[in-house]
DNA sequence: CATTTATGTGGAGACAATCTCCACTTTGAA
DNA sequence: TTCAAAGTGGAGATTGTCTCCACATAAATG
């Protein structure tokens, strides 16, 4: 995947140090408060390191996620093989949505990859987009959902769920944005 | 609406001169990318006069666009005067996508506004969020629409186009997500 | 295993942005 | 006109980001 070049033995082991730091930044929801050099000294490196690494604070928010964008990705084609293709949609949407709600750092995560001001969607963006696009693809085929909206209101609609993290009810809100989408594909009357 | 103390002369000039700088930045585009200090230079004023007026970035955008803000809820209390209640519904939410689209500073404001992480809503997302809860809870007394989702998921949906204003096709997707929720609103089959 | 070259390291400090502090100015009321 | 209250401005403290390069370590080579 981002396999070009292999690692030396101390870059590869300095790299996972500052990845599994990252990780536990993470899951304890403080990523985006704690200044990035601390990250270097946190996991026993030089800031230089930290940086030749990882160049931003979302290249390393990426990095971390990488593993679970992909297996999100994978649950994906994984559901297109198991159901009509309307359901595995259905489906998928609502996993996100249950996924987003169980990891905050997950959510404010793809909200800054999808917002990226940068222009171009980071690499996890556009593989999360490529995924939605082939589930809605093939749910047009079938005929089970309207064939003159693309892919991209739906994420849109992911967008501003991940973006709302913190509203009081979110998840009640989240549930009801995605039935909203999932109603609206049906065809039109 | 903010008038609790009365201002004198000297700060109300100043203020309205930050004001006056901000919007024209606003409308350049530039200003989330302007150094916040540069914005006091521009005006004219010190830059302890400019923290005094708006503490941060985010209330001086708030400030900005709390005229235009002001103005679209009214126009929604309008809409509901003219029209039957589900279509000034979807009158109102295809202008926000206009507007949205006219205005790249609106756009990036309300998203800040929105995703606003220090809890609580700003005074301008409230407002508005507050439009739309009447729109809705007018189009589902008038049985036009469905009474089983909040009208928070409207606003998570436009808080989604809002914050990617910077898509490529940016507009299409947006109009793809109103027509999605417009849709969905209608009763589920 | 010695030597060489390529690759990677770390952290001091340059740079940049935010924000505070307070000696001074202006305003408006008495 | 005088004076207290209100407001000003900008130097510089503070804080976070990022670069640079003398040095260390790893693999390749003979």
């Amino acid at each position: 995947m981002t396999a070009g070049k292999p690692l030396r033995a101390d870059a590869q082991r300095n790299r996972d140090a500052l990845l599994a730091t990252a990780r536990e930044v993470f899951d304890a929801g403080d990523f985006f408060d704690l200044r990035f050099d601390d990250f270097a000294r946190l996991a026993g490196v030089g800031t230089g390191t930290l940086y030749r690494h990882f160049p931003t604070r979302e290249a390393l928010a990426e990095a971390v996620y990488h593993k679970e964008v992909a297996t999100l990705c994978a649950r994906a084609r994984e559901l297109q093989g198991e159901l009509p293709a309307a359901e595995a949609l259905a489906t998928f949407l609502r996993a996100m949505v249950d996924h987003i709600g169980a990891h905050e750092g997950l959510a404010r995560t793809l909200a800054t990859l999808m917002a990226s001001r940068s222009g171009a969607l980071a690499e996890g963006g556009k593989a999360l987009e490529q995924a939605v696009a082939d589930l809605v693809t093939a749910a047009v085929a079938d005929g089970g959902i309207r064939d003159d909206l693309g892919p991209g209101a739906i994420m849109m609609a992911l967008h501003g769920i991940g973006a709302a993290h913190d509203r009081p009810d979110w998840r009640a809100e989240a549930d009801d944005v995605i039935t909203l989408v999932l109603d609206g594909l049906r065809r039109p009357l």
